[in-house]
DNA sequence: CTGTTAGCGCGTTCAC
DNA sequence: GTGAACGCGCTAACAG
């Protein structure tokens, strides 16, 4: 049979006592004598008394949560910076709700109204390739919910935030493959929606100029992550291009390994017939004999870990929120080279 | 400036009706009139009406949540679990709690017990590798959680749950071996504490009787899954032991990719020298140009989805529940031979 | 030190 | 059709 579970009124009842009295008890009022405090801490256990955070929160129109979203938990970038954030938060009090919108914008647009519903305290996103609006982000706003973003950042939206500095990022690595004396470079970047995808995009344009890069039409791709989609890129820049690449800066790991894959499946060597340069610098590409010749580490549980922070921060400090002041932190990224 | 999260009560003010006929026009209460609820509707939009749910689960003591509690989300096989879970949810109009316990029992007793706080309505697990005292489940079945468990079940706990049938794997698995005419192998478990590395060496130890195979000392170890770790236990086998084996059983292909890394630092040829078999068949050693020669698919995804099926069984059928018959789902794994 | 009372937002009984 | 009143479990004023 199934234990019950007890309010402080039974346990009022059973020790003859007022309802109050229990329940400053149990939240260690000090005006509350040690003799009943004991008391109500004895019958708590035995009832088993389990306190409703339901009731307590309505009453206290406050139940110190956090909503995270984030595009896919598979994605090692994303867990990582998961665990960075509940590292943050850990013993701040807050319960961390985790949703993933698997880089849907209607199941985003979902998470956030639950937590608008539940009255979270702030939300932390990344957003989903798909998001063009941001209606739902804006609302949070609205309501004076404090929003924190990384990595994937809505654009032209004022936001506080945490991002790597891409452009930057990928002048690293363009000028790695300029000093070994690569020129022709195809960029297979992310979908166009994301605005890191722009950024890439930026940086790749300018650092054309800057170390004398030829510019190849066809040699700016946009994928939608599937594997799909990127063989049929990689089809179309290797068979129906003037030219062929000697590199290939690739949105990330993920998209750099698929891309890796196609050549191996067409008899093309990576890293050797073509470079291939990617963001992230995942962890399990540490298992691979033939990672991405080179990767911008992007510190992923750091960035997680510095977005919680500034969460943390506009939570304590009230003022600094209601100003439009939003803070944007850039975060360096490093290139490893493995090649 | 911030907007204002109104309740019934100012729609009732505004329109000047009871707080009883907007809840039940809100609610689409068939005795309330059309002219009414539109009028209703559209204030409620006006005033930006959110319902509270923390209010409204308090009044109907009952708020349609599931709580998950996975070790890590970083693993895949992990992450894919729970997109099946997410999946079967669908539209069923449960919220899903997430939670990990990053392999600490800490951690994990406290996220059984915040469900237990917030009355989930079930709980869905697979336990840490610490886990060796189940009291943090057991509370939640005297409180007559539902309770399923998958993967990680805990050993000597009549209980829900959806495994793989382990021993059965490691069958096939020593099979393969065997038709290679290999015959001295070791097994690198995983910790001692989980019911499954116990099924993969009762398993073992069967083989090694039906294929003849020979016993030798010092090859069976469990790792803690640490990478130092498992670099120990790998220079034990190889440089203390007194003879070498010419095939590993692995407890996953993390410990598999682990123990490979080992290989080539020192020297050693991974699936020449030494052949490596595993269980998970995870979806990023496709990405290996030198995966486990074999891995035995979990099906990981199907897991979480059987899982959670099984748990919404549970919750629509009550009178399965509460008698001491416990369904236990064992899923056939399937060998998949990469070299 | 402890009891009494009120009310957080909502759904529901009972009246009219 | 609609309204008044109560209570879910809890905390916080105000009393004593």
């Amino acid at each position: 049979m199934s234990k019950h579970q007890s309010t402080i009124k039974e346990i009022a009842a059973a020790l003859n006592v007022a309802i109050s009295t229990v329940s400053r008890a149990l939240s260690n009022d000090p005006r509350i004598g040690l003799r009943t405090r004991m008391r109500v801490n004895e019958m708590a256990k035995a009832l088993h008394y389990i306190p409703n955070p339901a009731a307590k929160s309505l009453r206290k129109q406050d139940a110190l949560s956090i909503g995270i979203v984030l595009p896919q938990l598979r994605e090692e970038f994303f867990s990582l910076a998961l665990n960075g954030i509940e590292d943050a938060f850990e013993g701040k009090g807050y319960n961390i709700f985790i949703t993933q919108s698997r880089d849907k914008m209607e199941r985003e647009a979902k998470a956030t109204n639950y937590f608008l519903n539940n009255r979270v305290n702030g939300v932390i996103a990344s957003i989903s390739a798909e998001t063009t609006d941001y209606q739902h982000f804006r609302e949070l706003q609205e309501f004076g919910v404090p929003l924190v973003f990384f990595d994937r950042i809505p654009t032209n939206f004022p936001t506080h935030c945490v991002r790597s500095n891409v452009e930057d990022g990928v002048l690293k690595a363009m000028e790695y493959l300029s000093k070994k004396n690569i020129k022709n470079i195809a960029l297979l970047n992310g979908p166009k929606t994301l605005g890191i995808s722009q950024e890439r995009l930026r940086g790749y344009l300018s650092a054309l100029k800057v170390f004398n890069f030829k510019p190849t039409p066809g040699f700016i791709r946009y994928t939608d992550f599937s594997r799909e989609n990127i063989d049929r890129i990689m089809t179309d820049i290797w068979f129906n291009t003037d030219e062929k690449p000697e590199a290939i800066l690739a949105f990330n790991d993920y998209v750099a390994l698929n891309a890796m894959q196609w050549c191996k499946k067409n008899g093309i060597k990576p890293n050797e017939d073509v470079f291939f340069v990617s963001f992230a610098n995942l962890p399990i590409t540490d298992y691979l004999d033939h990672p991405p010749a080179a990767s911008l580490e992007q510190y992923a549980y750091l960035m997680g870990e510095k977005a919680a922070k500034l969460m943390i921060s506009l939570l304590e400090d009230e003022s600094v929120r209601y100003e439009n002041n939003y803070q944007e932190i850039i975060m360096d990224t490093e290139l490893v080279v493995h090649i």
